[in-house]
DNA sequence: AGCCACTATTGAACAGTGGTCAATTAATTT
DNA sequence: AAATTAATTGACCACTGTTCAATAGTGGCT
């Protein structure tokens, strides 16, 4: 009984929401084309009509936080707050994205997976060299490149860690402000 | 044609070599217990008799990295260098050894993989514990708890980071030590 | 030497994975 | 109405980790 009728055919959309549910919970690698196909009654043959394969879906699913992360971004730069403070937030604020999100994260920052790489392209970079501006602005250029190069990969670090325990950022709001903290003592 | 004769039993050494091999070129997740048994020219079913699952033979391969790593710090503390130096080494050996050791570290610190962190129980905190204890001898407290607790930090996002490229240690050799006199900046 | 318990190995089987594709049918175009 | 195209199915492939009944070599005991 091949095709339905147009007015339960299945879209992209439709896909990206059932993986997503499955995907924040259970993070890529546990999650199977077939559960997905499930939630969604169809046969997991019908998904890779709409996606090449399970990297392209869920690319799909993580394409956008990079442009959230940005958002995040943006938001803080744009407060009115003295530009140390803001500096901080930024640190902050990307650890908080990280760790809100882990599974993303995840595939945006460290996945090993070559077909998702693919996938990612650039992306990772340009999120870099938005943050790295960001501060590098901020800080009137006392921060030089190895610095902000340095402080990303720290908040990695950190991001990372934490994600192992399904700790929420909440659980570790202070430490991250000390990890900040710290992080800015160079600077001053 | 069960039970080969004895000169040729299977030990868990044969297979830890035959897994070792491997796993250093492809890691966990891309080394399957059938591939091991083709190397070892037995079946996959033997290794079974001898490890309980995937996990505890690759934990096994990875145990005596704990060690590893704990020695390389002793030998930089037996130095006879003075104390700021040596905590620079210590910081550069330690994402030495993250990076000479990719896929073991990606166990011993990364890992989210439930049943492989139920074997390696309390090896990472006794080895993140070491390094710590190191850092505040050598620093005559100056570095507080936390600040030792950022910079290991910071030290895993370097080697998580450049593990995803499959980069040697001497290729970012400069990045490492530029990282570590960042870390090392809030001190003095 | 014969028996027996034990030990190590096999390979079929299970339940799952990502992915492909011929067959089929609904929708659309001609 | 016929031909073409689009979307879906589910069998199939080649894998994965894991289990386990069946089997055969080993070593000890009588």
């Amino acid at each position: 009984m091949p095709r339905k009728s147009v007015q339960q055919e299945l879209t992209r959309d439709m896909i990206m929401d059932a993986a997503r549910t499955l995907f924040v919970n259970k993070g890529y690698q546990h999650v199977s084309m077939r559960q997905i196909a499930k939630e969604l009654e169809y046969s997991h043959g019908a998904i890779y009509y709409h996606f090449k394969n399970k990297a392209e879906l869920f690319y799909a699913l993580v394409e956008e936080h990079f442009k959230m992360l940005d958002q995040i971004l943006d938001e803080i730069l744009e407060k009115e707050i003295e530009p140390k403070e803001k500096i901080r937030e930024v640190l902050i604020g990307f650890m908080q994205f990280g760790l809100t999100h882990q599974n993303h994260y995840e595939i945006m920052f460290l996945t090993k997976d070559e077909e998702v790489r693919n996938f990612l392209s650039q992306s990772p970079n340009r999120s870099y060299e938005k943050f790295a501006r960001a501060l590098s602005l901020l800080s009137e250029r006392k921060l030089s490149i190895q610095d902000i190069w340095s402080i990303f990969i720290s908040l990695h670090g950190f991001v990372t860690h934490y994600s192992r325990h399904v700790t929420s950022y909440e659980d570790v709001q202070g430490m991250a402000a000390a990890h900040a903290d710290f992080l800015l003592r160079s600077i001053r």
